[in-house]
DNA sequence: CAAAACCATTGACAGTGGTCCATGGTTTAT
DNA sequence: ATAAACCATGGACCACTGTCAATGGTTTTG
């Protein structure tokens, strides 16, 4: 498909597909029996477009993503480098997760207690807190 | 406490302490007793920091940050503006949590397929997705 | 067939979240 | 009392993640 269909599809803008394909996350062939210069986008693009997203809510920069996207792709036997990648990326998601579920949290509680009490203070999220 | 004593307990730099400052994230005062033009931070501005960095894996902008504390400081009844933010951000961090779920479970299948076979693709984790 | 819609490439621009440096003053330790 | 360590302020600078605009070519549609 060419990129505007890819773009609607996924739900990104055209640019943001270029800037991906520039950084390597995103490939793109074209049709040697049409004499133009227009990309043509794999249909797994869109899946990857996907991942790509979950990745950045994950914390993951473009060149992690690069990185994984390569050793996910990886038909090559060219493991072994990457082995520690992974785990150390499993590991700053991990407490990244982590963080981010404290957060929520917080984030609740103060919801809560706001719900709750609309007009005075929220020493109870506090106090919870100091536990 | 001085920016310095602030800076190692929380372990971001002083630099940072002071953009968060003068973006509305952290508050300070002078000791009027001194004559200098040291700034004094509170003890809770350690637990502020920590809040600050879950708030950023959880994926809040500086911005969101400032919100967030001033409801969550929020002595003055002055809430119910904040209110609708509150379930915005809880909406949106529920998004971004279970986004990045997904993808460190991509993370550890990928890694756990890697493990099995080093020297082959990774087939059994693109078919599992494709489920 | 002409306009509208699409495409590629290049490079400038923008917002975010810091970091660094220069300058000059203050405190602490030797 | 002097050097080392600390502090404040201001502004320049940086990497990252896009976004936009200009230019010129291609396809689709009415």
């Amino acid at each position: 498909m060419r990129i505007g269909e890819l773009a609607k599809r996924a739900k990104v803008s055209r640019d943001t597909i270029r800037f991906y394909e520039r950084h390597g996350l995103i490939r793109s062939g074209v049709d040697p029996e049409a004499g133009n210069s227009y990309r043509i986008y794999p249909e797994d693009a869109v899946l990857t477009l996907d991942v790509i997203r979950d990745a950045q809510a994950a914390g993951l920069s473009i060149a992690d993503i690069s990185m994984f996207l390569a050793q996910f792709m990886a038909q090559s036997p060219e493991a072994e480098a990457g082995q520690g990648f992974l785990e150390a990326k499993i590991v700053e998601v991990r407490a990244r997760q982590e963080a981010g579920a404290r957060f929520l949290q917080m984030l609740e509680q103060t919801k809560a207690a706001l719900d709750r009490a609309p007009q005075d203070g929220l020493d109870e999220v506090t106090r919870r807190g100091e536990a």
